[in-house]
Formats: C-alpha cells, sequence, structure tokens
RNA sequence: GCCGAUGUAGCUCAGUUGGCCAGAGCAGCUGAUUUGUAAUCAGCUGGUCGGGGGUUCGAAUCCCUCCAUCGGCUCCA
C-alpha cells in the first residue's frame, strides 16, 4: 500500500503501482478528464506512471502552469510528428513549452514559410484525432545516441553529451520518436484547437556563432473555444498596438530620411509627453532632486574613465571628431558621467549628501538593425534618468525612498499589476562585470533587503545585472495581460571609484558615495507605448492631449462654441472646437474615434440657456449643465486621478 | 547583425500567368446642405508602384542590390 498525500491535506491509500490518472478517476471522473500532469513528491511526471511509494500528489488542470506545461510541450511533439511526415529528412532541435504556447527549432532540408503552416495544422489534426498514446521509455546514453547516430541528427547528439546516463528517456508518438524528460499528457486525444502561429530563425542553442535553425511557433488547447478566445485576445493586442495608435491619434512617427529607431515627436505627442515630465519633475522635487541639464556628447575620455567605451565602445555609434582631427566625442549613451561631474564641481561634505541629480537625459544608443521596435526599441531616446549621491548609512533607505516614486507612479497611472526582478551577477561568469566582490555584495544586500522590507513581490534572476552593479527592474501587466518592463533603479559602486568620487565626512577623512541610478519611467519613449497599450489610447483625463471638444450642431453655433471652448482654456482645460460644416453625428463619431474624453455639444437651446450638452467618452450623453459645473467636475476627475502624493 | 516575410495615393487595401492611360474606400480641396448625439450629397485633386541597377519589344509584376517595416533570434550600458 501507498499513501497519498493531497495538497487540501487529506490522505489516501492505494496499492502499489497506481498512477495519478487512476487517482484521480476514484476522486471524480469528470476530474479525471481534466486533469493534465501530476506532481509526485516534487517532481512533475506523467499521468500514467505508477507511483510506487508513499507520496504527496498534486493534479494540474488547464488553468494550472503545470497543467499548460505538458499540454503545449506534448503539442510541440504532435508538431515534430506532422513535420517529420511532411519534410523527410528534417532534424529537430529543441521544442520545449513556452509562456504562450510552444515552438520547436527545426532544420528542414526544404524551407518551411509562413505558408505552408495550415498544412502543418491540418496535418496535427488528423494526428491528434486518432488520439495517438505518448509513451515513455527510459534509455542508456549509449542506447540513446545510437538512434540519433543512425539518422545523423547532431543537435540531438549534442544534447545526449550533455546529459547523464540513466536519466535520459525518449517519449514516442505515432511514428514520431524523441529525447525528452517530459512530462507528457497520456495521449494527442486531448489536443482540440491548433493554430500555428509564426516561423522565424533562431540561432541554435541561442548562439549567433551557431547555425540559425527554422523556429515554428504555435498553440493549443483543450476546446475550440479556447482557441476562439485567444485569438480575439490577439486581436485586441493588435487595436492596441502603440505603433498603430501613434500614428491614428498623431503622436508620433518615424521617417527613414531621418533614420530608423529615430522617433520624431508630432505636437500631441509632445504634449503628452511635456505632461508626463512635468508630472515626474513634481514628484521628484517633493523628493529633494535638483534638476540639471547636461549636453547631448562628451569627450571619448570620458566614458572611457567610465568603462563604458571598453564594454561597448565599437558597437556604439562611432567618435564625432573636431575639425583638425583633434578631438573626439562620443554621442552620450548614458547621463552617469556627466552627472559624475556634476558631483565633482566642488568639494563635498557629508553633511551635502544625499545629493539627488536628476536630468530627463537624451541619449543615443547604436541598436541593431534587427532590433529597432516602435518606440519600445529606438536608438535615440529620453531616460527619466537621476543619480543619487549618498553614503552608505544612507543607501537603503534612498534606495526604498526610489520604490516609493516607482509605486506612486504606478498607482496613479493604474498599472495594478506589478513584479519586482531582483537582477544579480552570474556567479559563474563574474568577467563579464567590473568591481570588486565585496562590492557586489554589499550593492546586492542592499537591494534585496530594501525590496523586501517594501513588501514587493519579487523574482530574482541571476546573470540579469548590469556589468557595473545588480538592478531592480519593475515589469507591469497591462490592461490585457501582456507584461512589460518599465522602471529600474540600480546600486553602483563602481562608477564612483572610477571617477575618484568623495566626501570629507565627520571624521575628516575622504570617503567614496555609493550611487543609485534610477529611471522609474525607464524611457519616455517606452513609457508612452506601454502606457498607449495599457490605455488602448484612451488616456486617463489629466494625461489626455485634448480633454474636451465642442462640437456645435450647425456653423451658427460656432461663435458660442467657441467662446465656451475659450472660457474653459482660461480655466486650463485642453478644449477645442470641431467647426467643420458636419453633422452633428458624424462630428460625435470622429472625435469618439480620436479618444477625446468629454464632447460638448452646443446649439440653439444651449447658446440661450448658456449651458453644455456633455457626452462622456463611451458613455454616451450625460445631458445638459452649466460651464461652470462641468470645469467643477472636470477638475474633481482630474484630482481624483491624481492623489496626493503621501510620503 | 542573422533567418523569414512585406513595401502600390496622407491612411487602409485591390491589381489575375509581365501587355493598352495603375484602381477603390477614407482623408484632402470645391460646391450644395445648416444639420440635436457614432459616417449628408455631388464634383475634383492626389501615385518617380520604397530607392538604384538589370532581364525583356514591354516590368507594380521576373532577377540583383540598398533602404525601411513586420515576426522572431542574438543584443539591450
Amino acid at each position: 500500500m501507498i499513501k497519498v498525500t493531497f495538497p487540501d491535506g487529506g490522505i489516501r491509500e492505494y496499492a502499489q503501482g497506481t498512477t495519478a490518472m487512476q487517482i484521480a478517476e476514484s476522486l471524480s471522473p469528470r476530474l479525471a478528464q481534466e486533469v493534465l500532469s501530476a506532481t509526485v513528491n516534487g517532481t512533475v511526471v506523467d499521468l500514467n506512471r505508477p507511483i510506487e511509494e508513499d507520496a504527496s500528489l498534486q493534479l494540474h488542470k488547464w488553468e494550472d502552469p503545470e497543467g499548460k506545461k505538458a499540454f503545449w510541450h506534448s503539442s510541440s511533439h504532435l508538431m515534430a510528428e506532422a513535420l517529420e511526415a511532411l519534410y523527410p529528412g528534417i532534424k529537430f532541435g529543441i521544442g520545449p513549452s513556452i509562456e504562450n504556447g510552444f515552438y520547436y527549432d527545426v532544420d528542414s532540408p526544404t524551407p518551411i514559410v509562413e505558408a505552408d503552416l495550415p498544412k502543418i495544422e491540418q496535418k496535427m489534426i488528423e494526428l491528434a484525432r486518432t488520439k495517438e498514446p505518448i509513451v515513455r521509455r527510459e534509455v542508456s546514453k549509449a542506447e540513446a545516441m545510437k538512434s540519433y547516430t543512425e539518422k545523423g541528427d547532431q543537435y540531438k547528439i549534442e544534447l545526449i553529451e550533455g546529459l547523464e546516463d540513466g536519466t535520459i528517456s525518449f517519449y514516442q508518438n505515432g511514428n514520431f520518436t524523441d529525447l525528452c524528460r517530459g512530462p507528457h499528457l497520456p495521449h494527442m486525444g486531448y489536443i482540440k484547437a491548433i493554430k500555428l502561429t509564426s516561423v522565424a530563425g533562431a540561432y541554435w542553442r541561442g548562439n549567433e556563432k551557431n547555425k540559425m535553425l527554422t523556429r515554428i511557433y504555435g498553440i493549443t488547447f483543450p476546446k475550440k473555444a479556447m482557441l476562439d478566445e485567444h485569438l480575439a485576445m490577439l486581436e485586441e493586442a493588435k487595436k492596441r498596438d502603440h505603433r498603430k495608435l501613434g500614428k491614428e491619434l498623431e503622436l508620433f512617427c518615424f521617417s527613414p530620411r531621418v533614420g530608423a529607431g529615430l522617433p520624431l515627436w508630432l505636437p500631441k505627442g509632445a504634449a503628452l509627453r511635456d505632461r508626463l515630465e512635468h508630472f515626474l519633475r513634481n514628484v521628484q522635487k517633493q523628493y529633494g532632486y535638483l534638476q540639471v541639464i547636461t549636453p547631448h556628447i562628451g569627450m571619448k575620455d570620458l566614458y572611457v574613465t567610465s568603462g563604458h567605451y571598453a564594454k561597448y565602445g565599437k558597437d556604439s555609434f562611432q567618435p564625432i571628431h573636431t575639425p583638425d582631427d583633434s578631438e573626439e566625442f562620443l554621442l552620450k549613451p548614458m547621463n552617469c558621467p556627466h552627472h559624475c561631474e556634476i558631483y565633482k564641481f566642488k568639494p563635498r561634505s557629508y553633511k551635502d549628501l544625499p545629493l539627488r541629480f536628476a536630468e530627463f537625459g537624451t541619449v543615443y544608443r547604436y541598436e541593431q538593425s534587427g532590433e529597432m521596435h516602435g518606440l519600445t526599441r529606438v536608438r535615440g531616446f529620453t531616460q527619466d534618468d537621476a543619480h543619487i549621491f549618498c553614503r552608505p548609512d544612507q543607501l537603503k533607505d534612498e534606495f526604498m525612498k526610489v520604490i516609493d516614486i516607482v509605486l506612486y507612479i504606478f498607482k496613479t497611472l493604474s498599472f495594478d499589476k506589478f513584479t519586482a526582478q531582483v537582477s544579480l551577477r552570474d556567479p559563474n561568469n563574474k568577467e563579464k562585470y567590473i568591481g570588486s566582490d565585496e562590492n557586489w555584495h554589499k550593492a546586492e544586500q542592499a537591494i534585496i533587503e530594501a525590496a523586501a522590507e517594501k513588501g514587493l513581490q519579487t523574482t530574482v534572476e541571476l546573470g540579469e545585472a548590469a556589468f557595473y552593479g545588480p538592478k531592480l527592474d519593475f515589469m507591469v501587466r497591462d490592461a490585457i495581460g501582456r507584461q512589460w518592463q518599465l522602471g529600474t533603479i540600480q546600486v553602483d559602486y563602481n562608477l564612483p571609484e572610477r571617477f575618484n568620487l568623495t566626501y570629507k565626512g565627520s571624521d575628516d577623512k575622504e570617503h567614496r558615495p555609493i550611487m543609485i541610478h534610477r529611471a522609474p519611467f525607464g524611457s519616455m519613449e517606452r513609457f508612452v507605448a506601454v502606457l498607449l497599450e495599457h490605455t488602448g489610447g484612451k488616456f486617463p483625463l489629466w494625461l489626455a492631449p485634448d480633454q474636451v471638444v465642442v462640437l456645435p450642431i450647425s456653423e451658427k453655433y460656432n461663435d458660442y462654441a467657441k467662446k465656451v471652448s475659450e472660457y474653459l482654456n482660461n480655466s486650463d482645460i485642453r478644449a477645442q472646437v470641431d467647426d467643420r460644416n458636419e453633422k452633428i453625428g458624424r462630428k460625435i463619431r470622429d472625435n469618439e474615434l480620436k479618444r477625446i474624453p468629454f464632447l460638448l455639444v452646443v446649439g440653439e437651446k444651449e447658446e440661450q440657456e448658456q449651458t453644455v450638452a456633455v457626452r462622456a467618452q463611451g458613455e454616451g450623453d450625460q445631458g445638459t449643465m452649466r460651464c461652470d459645473d462641468f470645469i467643477a467636475l472636470l477638475q474633481k476627475a482630474v484630482a481624483s486621478e491624481i492623489k496626493k502624493l503621501n510620503k
């Protein structure tokens, strides 16, 4: 007999060799249909693997990430089987499940293009309908090696070379056998809806020196309706694409003549950005930040000193030369060295610290041609940058204050779901980083402690640190559930040393300050992009480029409309008049599509009564009111959006 | 940078296997209409078919190359 403990604490006894599937059936036949994989004593296993000892058991359904993993991983094997049938001689790399679906990397003698995907889908559906079982077999390393050597499959051979004998297993579905750890579904019949989404290139083992394989992405579901829902979500994401909205709402554009990755901010976009900057400037002022301004270029030597030149010099925009070639300047790729020089302007005392220099600093980085993406990855962008120079005893407190700023911003802009990622040095790859072990340790501890004290939900990633120090990165989830990386806070012991920054302590000795780099938005470009996708272009009232458009019923009322709009503008409300010679229905439609928060319809009645008929975005007619009442309503709405900073 | 795809009017898109002056809707302009809560009607304007080179009697269509964009990979100070 074996004892099985369930997550709710219940214990039941089963005969030796019972499978998780049989256990699920004994609990409820309905559950058995829904369960996709199981965790036995902490290891995820196949449902039909016999349990041989006392065990704690967890069953995973679709809603459970482990359940989806098994489902999608099996789907990738199903796709591989279809591919092998359709493309004889095809070789396989790896085929894992991912956050949304799965992929398989393949090396095919005949190229696979997007137009082939429906054909592959069709084959997969055929195979899934036969409910072919997925069978696990444990093999010796020698046996595994032999079966792939016969096929001449160098990728799998390379994978097997890295595995320990005795831990190797094969999974077979139909004619397809794959080296795989599992776990998998009992059979392919679970897979009811299939969509292969794209084909792309991917380097073997993620190394750009290796051969590029063809990666086929797909997603599958246990029910057709789920696929439809997923496709609808993708449609919604398309509608919210900041590149599309940026064009439609006339916020920004690009010109190939100016250059790739160099955004041009249109008037409405510039105004939006300005408002965001103003907002952050105000917050920072309250936190004791001092605004500075530095030039867009700096002597090459500045970056040699900072260490950036050695790390990125040859992959950057190349130096600008003076006419006589006697000096070299770099387009500034970051603001920190400039701010270090500001620190050095005069001797600093321990009483001066912390010093917080803030700048909306525009920087230029040479991103490789294939890396640009809308506003989220560009070659010229403006960081909402600041550098805090502080004493060791102030570090944690300063760090926590920065976290407060970030949280305040998220709250104000309704990013309600977010996580924080602690990015540390890869301990096995220390040569990638500069600075002493001791300083790295201190910096990493400071971040971990500050995040813990602020009660942040954090994940820890090794190897994700900047080359000069560890960071805390904030990831937000947008309105349709996608993750974006925004703000970053970084601790740096390195630059103060390289620039020989000091302050005079109370002991009359020279000490080294610590530097915190931070950018709560990340960059203005990125932040506007994420905000656009989060809101779908329906900005909060305080940010909206136009808050109100006044719509005269006919040209007869244009004068009254102008009067109203001027009156609003005098109360610091951004209002315009749509005085086109169009019907009111048309004007409403156009301005609703432009996502104007409030439309004011005015005609004969309103002019006589000196009122406005209010229409709220997406909510229709709100009734007629006096101008002053509307202003009060709007100002109240804005005030509720920007809540007071509670420090 | 690498793999794959795309590029036709300001925008969204048609353009059959290379064949007469390259099309539509929206936007814009002009005129009519003077409108009460999501598209009024009519007329007109607008295109080196991404740039350059080539094949051909003939190229938006085929080939080469460069540029830009898209989906990924790699990278991201």
